[in-house]
DNA sequence: GACTAAATGAGGTACGTACCTCATGTCAAT
DNA sequence: ATTGACATGAGGTACGTACCTCATTTAGTC
């Protein structure tokens, strides 16, 4: 009943315990024949490496790097402290994080970061970031060095991440395009659509699977094409309002980027108000209030705490070159209204 | 910059190793002075105990019970195998999980099996079951042994589990309310509800819930009264098929209860189908297909992944006499529409 | 069969903590 | 001053694994 340790595996393999810990960690001097043999005895009596006994032993330490831009938007001040949350109990399973922040859309100051950054003492980079050539050449330099690497809340899918946790943003959009399709009902109307930035991989795909699903099954709605808003919080109040003042049949808004707070601003005393349905992403303090006072009707979000949890699982486990639990590092696109905010 | 150990804290405070042992497993044989002078030592240094290592030189197991009812609502099924697939892993955090099955509505069973359990063989119970005066002295019996226990989806608020892992049911039932709202948008129309029992105590809150915010915020939707089931499906579909032959007005349906498969049944191919607003409790395999059939408009749910994991960390640290991370141990009311089913 | 290189074994220490024993210290009551 | 009770110290072993050294065996080559 007792779970087999290395003195199993050893006993059953016919070797010595030396001999089993050259095959579990991959030293050289063991031959193919009993590299086999030990390896079939930890399969049939089911070895499982002690990770914690291990780390122990081995005195490790988890060097992590999160990589995040200083956007004026809310939503990354919310990673931030979601990352300050997970830094404050990661002493427990011996993970020092760090925060390297780099100038917004200034993709050499992100590139000289990155370069400062090696194996030596880092162990996995999680990066939120578009995707320039730059990048993609930091990351490279950074795999060939064997740091793991995945990329959060906006994928890098031709880079060589190991790994993206976030949400399918495609899907998003279409869950974002549903609700504003449900919401205005048969009567239809013109939405209008916010985004940060037609660069940004994350806000191009929910603006594609937002218009998919009102091509799809509501026809009736009319949706105008996107305004950028470059997270200008100055253009973006004069945009909305001279957009309601010009168009009587817009009867919804859809936020894609991550900031809301200029949009919120705008209609929190606007006549119509009453009469807009509204649809943003990501919970943020903003948003947050926004749904409380019935003046948003729905967020769409992703848990950033689940994120940057998953993020350091799935960097751990790159690390020590583990499986990763494929179900565990979903991360799900939450629909959040008034009565289901935390 | 390293993690102080014990002998740090020993030579901080002065003292010798053994007697900051005997200080952190409250041992007996140390003086109030020298005590505090020990935690005055620990808070100084900013030492953490190791609980990894603890456990390794403890060799701790955890081992965690959950009771369940054979209920033949898919949800616990679905929670079954979360429960599974947690045990797969949870021999890397030293926790061994069984469950004890106990004959739906029969309280001297579920009690029966109570008494089987001792702190001797276990170390926490995580309990899904209707609050009886029977249930209620199993679980005091079971806490004066000084075993950590659980509420499971359903709270046991008059007793003295420890924590309750699972959702706020008002909150979610509102959460449908809301919902069922925006959907039938102004129009309105009548509502036919759905409960498995009004013995169980989610079902209940959760149509307070609906109800409160049908009369706070649509007051041209008519709630009808609620429609017991007992989980019965061939007894369902009679009732909806009578009801909907019966109401013209019925423009939506709230299926309260655990299960919905009779009611999936009735409409999959009922001629008003399409003109039906759907909105029912837990994803489960019916309501996931339901939801992409587009017969089912949302769900309202709570991921059985996380309340298990939440429960067997919860478990694990009352049995430490450790504290639990709020924050982590929330369990979110999800909504799912077709466009975010995963 | 002798030589060499590679493979394997034997045995140790270390990680941070738990838990044990035994010796020695302290202090107050007698 | 002696006794006894209690407090503390010293030092050990153990948990499961990593990693080291050195000796010994084995396989392959000539």
């Amino acid at each position: 009943m007792a779970r087999p340790t290395v003195n199993d595996v050893a006993r059953a393999a016919g070797v010595s315990l030396a001999t089993v810990d050259r095959v579990l960690n991959a030293r050289a001097g063991v031959r193919e024949k009993t590299v086999e043999r030990v390896n079939a005895a930890i399969e049939q009596i089911g070895y499982v490496r002690d990770v914690t006994a291990a780390n122990l032993a081995r005195q490790r330490l988890y060097q992590m790097v999160f990589v995040l831009p200083d956007a004026p938007a809310l939503f990354v001040d919310t990673l931030r402290d979601a990352i300050a949350e997970a830094t404050s109990s990661s002493l427990a399973d011996r993970t020092e994080v760090r925060i390297i922040t780099f100038p917004n859309g200034n993709p050499h100051a992100l590139v000289k970061s990155l370069r400062a950054l090696n194996a030596d003492d880092t162990d996995g980079v999680a990066i939120f970031a578009p995707e320039t050539p730059h990048v993609r050449d930091a990351i490279a330099r950074l795999k060939s060095d064997g740091v793991p690497i995945v990329a959060l809340v906006s994928d890098l899918p031709n880079t060589e991440r190991d790994h993206f946790v976030g949400i399918d943003n495609i899907a998003a959009g279409r869950t974002a395009g549903f609700l504003m399709g449900k919401f205005l009902g048969k009567t239809g109307g013109s939405v209008m659509v916010l985004v940060s930035s037609m660069q940004a991989r994350d806000n191009v795909e929910r603006r594609l699977g937002f218009d998919q699903v009102m091509a799809e099954s509501f026809r009736q709605i009319e949706v105008l094409p996107s305004i950028e808003t470059h997270d200008d919080e100055g253009a973006t109040e004069r945009l909305v309002t001279e957009m309601l003042r010009n168009r009587p049949d817009i009867a919804g808004i859809y936020s894609v980027g991550h900031g809301s707070r200029a949009l919120v601003d705008v209609l929190r005393d606007h006549e119509r108000r009453e009469s807009m349905t509204l649809i943003a992403h990501e919970l943020t303090k903003i948003t947050r209030e926004a749904l409380r006072d019935n003046l948003m009707d729905a967020v769409v979000s992703q848990d950033v705490g689940h994120i940057v949890r998953s993020a350091l699982r799935v960097l751990r486990a790159k690390s020590d070159g583990r499986d990763i639990v494929h179900s565990q590092e979903r991360i799900r696109i939450e629909i959040v209204v008034r009565e289901n905010l935390i």
